[in-house]
DNA sequence: ACCCTCACCTGCACGC
DNA sequence: TGCGTGCAGGTGAGGG
């Protein structure tokens, strides 16, 4: 499920959950899951360490510990973590397991197994291949409309692609790319470097009203821990404003909002407003 | 360097 | 009921 936003709630879930944790065992389960090390490598180096600080870079989420390595974890489509008490049983498709010393169990479960994890020494992450070509975090200074200006010039590519590359734009997926355009009022299918400047301003401001509402929107979210109950992390219950509505009449202005395949992925937009 | 297409998985909703 | 199709919030390899 996850775009940055939800990156952030799980992140945040995990810093209360499991924050100076010690992992007394880990048992990678899915090889495919953590692709560049074996199962056995993989529960070695991360059992006996303790989980320091717990962040993110764009979509990925970064696990220090004290070990001075770092897990790095990508959900891609369906990876979650889940939080399970000694008596619970495992979920289907449970591919890591982290024995935690309080007795609880920080598990990674993935129906479509594209997630993946990776361990790297912290004072190379950012030189690893994970991290390396990420654009700035867009609700950083860094990321500015004179950024967005200077990476959408000389690009023919059509803005919505723009925006999902993640070393151009960094956070958005299929759904906020298509909320921050409605938002904004730019074609999906612009091309990036014709943007007029009132358009590229109003695009960079969408893209952080876009994520800062969902990041805020997230913190109703109520995450029981400890009460005996397993608790999934980040699965908000969301509404879209133009995402997932075709055939209803845009918000704004009552046009029949569309949904086309553009590179293989579906773009709702409003042929009105969005031009 | 850039940009496009496809592959990677499983499940679910839909139409016949 | 059963089967085929298309679709799902993400990349990354490989090719032009």
């Amino acid at each position: 499920m996850p775009e940055l936003p939800e990156v952030e709630h799980v992140v945040r879930a995990l810093q209360t959950a499991v924050l100076n944790q010690r992992i007394t065992a880990a048992e990678l389960r899915l090889k495919r899951t953590a692709p560049g090390i074996s199962k056995s490598r993989f529960n070695k180096r991360l059992s006996g360490a303790r989980i320091r600080t717990i962040g993110r870079r764009g979509k990925h989420i970064l696990i220090n510990l004290d070990t001075n390595e770092t897990l790095v974890v990508h959900l891609r489509m369906t990876g979650k973590f889940v939080y399970l008490n000694n008596e619970q049983p495992l979920l289907p498709y449970s591919h890591a397991v982290f024995y935690l010393e309080n007795d609880r169990r920080l598990v990674y479960c993935d129906m479509r197994q594209f997630g993946r994890m990776n361990i790297i020494a912290s004072h190379r992450l950012l030189k690893s291949k994970e991290l390396r070509a990420l654009a700035p975090e867009p609700l950083s200074e860094e990321f500015s409309t004179d950024y967005l200006r200077r990476t959408f010039a000389g690009s023919r590519r059509e803005v919505k692609q723009i925006l999902l590359d993640q070393t151009k734009v960094l956070g958005l997926g299929n759904i906020y790319a298509a909320e921050a355009l409605f938002m904004a009022g730019v074609s999906p299918f612009a091309v990036a470097q014709s943007l007029s400047r009132r358009r590229l301003v109003r695009l960079h401001k969408a893209i952080r009203q876009v994520l800062d509402e969902a990041i805020e929107s997230g913190s109703t979210l109520r995450i029981d821990l400890g009460d005996g109950h397993s608790s999934y992390f980040g699965t908000a219950e969301r509404f879209w404003r133009v995402y997932e509505r075709e055939d209803e009449a845009c918000l704004k202005c009552g046009a029949r909002i569309r949904r086309v395949v553009q590179a293989g992925r579906s773009t709702y937009y409003c042929p009105r407003c969005q031009r």
